[in-house]
DNA sequence: GGCAACGGTATCCAGAGTGGTACTACGGCA
DNA sequence: TGCCGTAGTACCACTCTGGATACCGTTGCC
């Protein structure tokens, strides 16, 4: 993924939106924003499995490509307010179909949770 | 991407749709197929940059993921053609979603296009 | 003084994903 | 007999993602 984007122009749009969506964690931390503010510590107990590390790269990146934005609050204990721009927001539609979608999959296709290792 | 299928039941749905469509090639197959049917080669030229091995790897994926089907013709030149299953083509308002909120993106953030590595 | 909480960063590492090249089987054609 | 096209497969290599672990600075608490 991520590969050049000079080239993406010459076919459809949507490899535009997976270079942007296409991370482990950002559209989970994006529908947490939905919810609204979270903090850095919020996010990462809301996403089990998250490292600080994945979380703050992840963050970062959405944030470069400007769908958070990141309140830094100069307290003694530090305090980092993550919440999703109107880019972001604008995610809404697609995140929703993206979720009722992957469920009716989860539905239509049960057999598929039987593997454990998913399928390598 | 592709992690264990089994947690992802806690969080929300989008990362199944993601473990499905997150390829590098997948939407853009998807996209032309929803054009019509292809045979292979047909989608090589019409993808400029897919290499035979990463097509052929990726159709195979969306086969398993029950997403296209494929039709061999035995024939003196083999003839193999993929055409969308019904679940494939349930992908069609997603695939739009994400096609043009990705146009918008490009639109509202052309800066991104100027730097011809995308961003290590 | 030592430890914890917060929000990270640095370093190292494994594996997935992606890509290049070469090679295959098959029949048609020159 | 050798070469072409089709639809791949095999092998090798590389990049990038994602993860584990350790560490940082600050302040409050014991």
């Amino acid at each position: 993924m991520r590969g050049s984007p000079g080239e993406i122009q010459d076919q459809c749009a949507v490899e535009i939106a997976m270079e942007v969506l296409g991370g482990r964690w950002k559209l989970a931390i994006i529908r947490k924003l939905f919810i609204g503010t979270h903090r850095f510590g919020e996010l990462r107990r809301a996403l089990p499995g998250v490292t600080q590390r994945m979380l703050t790269r992840q963050l970062r990146e959405l944030e470069a490509d400007g769908l958070i934005s990141r309140t830094v609050h100069a307290e003694v204990p530090p305090r980092v307010e993550y919440a999703l721009t109107d880019t972001g927001r604008s995610l809404e539609r697609i995140t929703d179909l993206l979720d009722s979608w992957g469920r009716w999959y989860r539905d239509t296709r049960p057999h598929r949770d039987e593997n454990p290792v998913g399928r390598a």
